[in-house]
DNA sequence: CCAAAAGTGTTAACTGTACACCCATGG
DNA sequence: CCATGGGTGTACAGTTAACACTTTTGG
């Protein structure tokens, strides 16, 4: 391996972040406007220039602490989604951009600061079409947040410290698009061990009516057995 | 998004590839011996820069071309897994890393040519400890193939155009380390719709002995439903 | 007492597992 | 005819899925 640093022409390497959340029962993913060309005015996945000194996951922590203005940003889950590099994908220069994706429980409105114009919350659904190739970067998110619900205690990243079995079942309902049979959830989360540990005496009511429902905190398992596979989604019925 | 192109120290992008295949019921690794410094003398993952025209997985498809010898390497399965960007993972210059995984029925020898002083298949229980941070790399990649045998029809990867389920098998029990029963192989295989398709009357002796096994295709399923999920790696019985 | 939300029970269908058994081939 | 590998059958255990039912709260 040989190489002169500055033979060829640079590449740069940006972290970008499809953070995603739940707010009123739907997906919303945060979104900037950008302020320059190109693509200046749509909208965009936040992100920025990974420095010298600093990992993409540094950076990635960094920009996402930037964008939401969340002064605890350390203890968010933030998980490595893949990296494009095809050559064109930005028209000034050659930029590979390592994604991340980030999941928060009910979030501060974002902060406009720094050198995004403007930063919101967007429901998934009406997000795009967005900035380079943000669209396929968003879409590959959902994908595998979705997928990662079925075999991790991910879910718990969208809740609070603390949170009821309905909270925690309608994040699945949200991302997957599906409503899950309530008794049949509550089990199955129960009986999968390091899923969830109980709160001993807490409840708090959730809908201003009915029982008061039982607390949570996330528990300590890296992955789910058995998983909490989703509805077949298509194929046979089993 | 403000950027001189040339105002920071570069970034050297390069693609490196964790290539495995089955070698007489064991597990292999694809690895190079470096000629230089750094690590020269050592073994590493084969690789090399991204060249300003080409995407990550161009560049990791060629590199594999040009390791192994292989003509044909536009149908093999090279699956990205993650990419590796500490700043100080390489001592010359900040090099971020782009992995994949490649995936190989019995190959060939591979070819030493080019800029690798030597190239070789290696148990892969017995490489290690490799350049750079590349047995972490390694064992990313293991744990990975290891995972997606569970829920895709990768391990045909592993396997020539027509198989018997009986190779196919081994795929898994090479890869998890694990015993499986063979009735309960057979029928899950051929009840999940997509995973294999039967060549009609062909048929091969495996071992000289016995009776010869049915052939079989990779069939189109990106996803297993059901799943073939492994025998309880851990925690409770189900 | 009614509506709403949480939580428990029950049962029928299905799946996974273990293992016994038969088939085809070469030596 | 025996060893070896391929292929089929079967029965029990365990889990899943659907839905009826009870409990606790606010109006």
């Amino acid at each position: 391996m040989e190489y002169d640093k500055y033979a060829h022409e640079p590449f740069a390497v940006t972290a970008d972040l499809a953070v995603l959340t739940i707010r009123d029962g739907t997906l919303h993913v945060l979104l900037v406007e950008r302020g320059q060309e190109p693509y200046k005015g749509h909208w965009a996945l936040p992100g920025g220039f990974v420095q010298p000194d600093e990992s993409a996951e540094t950076a990635a922590r960094r920009e996402l602490a930037e964008e939401t203005g969340l002064s605890d940003v350390s203890g968010l889950h933030l998980e490595q989604l893949r990296t494009y590099s095809e050559p064109d994908r930005d028209p000034r220069m050659r930029v590979v951009t390592v994604a991340f994706t980030a999941l928060l429980p009910h979030p501060p409105e974002p902060n406009g600061g720094s050198d995004a114009a403007q930063a919101r919350w967007v429901p998934y659904d009406t997000a795009g079409p967005l900035a380079f190739d943000h669209d396929r970067i968003l879409a590959d998110a959902h994908d595998r947040v979705g997928a990662k619900l079925e075999y991790t205690g991910l879910a718990t990243a969208f809740c609070p410290p603390e949170f009821t079995l309905g909270e925690l079942q309608q994040v699945y309902e949200t991302v997957w698009g599906t409503a899950l049979d309530r008794p049949n959830f509550r089990r199955k989360v129960l009986a999968t061990p390091g899923f969830v540990e109980a709160v001993p005496g807490a409840a708090r009511l959730t809908g201003g009516r009915g029982k008061p429902a039982a607390l949570y905190r996330a528990g300590t398992a890296a992955t789910l057995h058995p998983p909490l596979l989703r509805p077949t989604p298509e194929g046979r019925p089993a």
